[in-house]
DNA sequence: CATATATTCAATTAATATCGATAGTAATAG
DNA sequence: CTATTACTATCGATATTAATTGAATATATG
């Protein structure tokens, strides 16, 4: 806790918020409540914690305000607060990561052996393209997160079921995929399934997240 | 650290900059470094820390590649890196504080009995005021942190002269004060005092450092 | 070399993460 | 309505990590 004056007192209380940031796995748990609400076990399922563990950090976000739960039945689904704030915190962190831990680059180009092929369309290219009509939109997130929102006319392929959908998949069109956000590499590895078969496919930059925080239209 | 993933690996590396974000005192040294280089003493000063500890939390900051030495004779000087970004993200880290934590807000409040009455003017309207010729600009920081840089034709008193001031100060213009940043309460008492002696005085919502961030004109 | 300044070290204290077990709490089966 | 089941939260214990201080070490100046 802190001291003496107000000041002190206030950046005690960001220094909580930012606390809560500091934990990768409270990270992940972010992601993942950012696709929509999420059960405890659900959350310890795709993350790979025990449930008391994800449970503490749940509640570690809870004191920090940045999630909360409600109930239902006999589960409690977290989801986050004030979704456009916390998101925008969580991009400029993403930011100021990106551009000062030069490991993140070099993670991210050793994974994809060559991350400038897999370019990225920024939101406002993909709306103008949506509305001409030259893009498919592809969602490959598992289904249960796409059926709780997704970009409007998006078609959903989990990633681990594109190879088998690839046989069928007629493309007269360009695609563009997207994923839980800038940090997920579902979308990575589609486009490069997606090249690999020929089909001319970008990344969305991004994700369902971002997009539904900067106001625009989402289905669900 | 971490484990498997390259996305695990990632969010470890944005959790060290938030973590790095979540001490109320390299906040503190944050907003002091925001306004200009500083060294370690200097910041061990004005914080009221130990040099040793500062030091540290220093080099907590610098890992996180948020701040940057360099060496001036035998001093080290600290500025922030990235200025935008780093700004960018304390802006965003105090808009979730602000709105989640209501503590911050109870504070505000009770230390200045009426947070409302002290308007604060936004970057735009200043803008179109100092145009317009009908405004006062008022920095009230330490003299030595107006020399690092000032917003363009702001005089200077720093707040405990204005007392002083206050006699000879002829007041045909309305008053607008800046100082650190949002959480630095100088603007804040300077508005007071100003209004006290029937001077109509506003504060600027923000203060140098994200004046500076935005783009807008600085001197020194 | 003496001085001023900054960093590192060793040691203490405090906070956090994690696990296994236990104790709520709400739906539902009887 | 009660007992059972299915989740979630909390507690106690341990291991890890962080903050702080005072002393020692390093680095530049003159």
């Amino acid at each position: 806790m802190s001291s003496n004056g107000p000041k002190q007192r206030i950046f005690s209380h960001l220094a909580e918020v930012a606390a809560a940031l500091a934990h990768s796995h409270r990270l992940e748990i972010l992601e993942l409540i950012a696709q929509g609400e999420r059960c405890v076990e659900d959350l310890a399922v795709r993350t790979g914690l025990s449930v008391a563990n994800t449970s503490r950090h749940l509640q570690v976000l809870r004191r920090a305000r940045l999630a909360e739960p409600r109930r239902a039945g006999k589960r409690m689904l977290y989801s986050l607060i004030c979704e456009t704030e916390v998101i925008a915190l969580l991009a400029a962190l993403s930011r100021v990561g990106e551009r000062n831990v030069a490991e993140i680059e070099r993670i991210m180009k050793t994974y994809f052996h060559s991350r400038d092929a897999l370019e990225a369309v920024p939101r406002g290219v993909l709306l103008e393209r949506l509305h001409a009509g030259t893009v498919t939109l592809l969602d490959v997130r598992p289904a249960d997160e796409f059926a709780l929102g997704r970009l409007p006319g998006a078609i959903n392929i989990p990633l681990d079921q594109l190879d088998a959908a690839l046989g069928g998949l007629t493309t007269d069109h360009t695609v563009v995929a997207y994923c839980r956000g800038p940090y997920c590499l579902l979308s990575f590895e589609a486009v490069a399934k997606l090249r690999l078969h020929g089909v001319e496919a970008y990344r969305l930059e991004d994700g369902y997240p971002e997009w539904k925080a900067a106001g625009l239209p989402v289905e669900g």
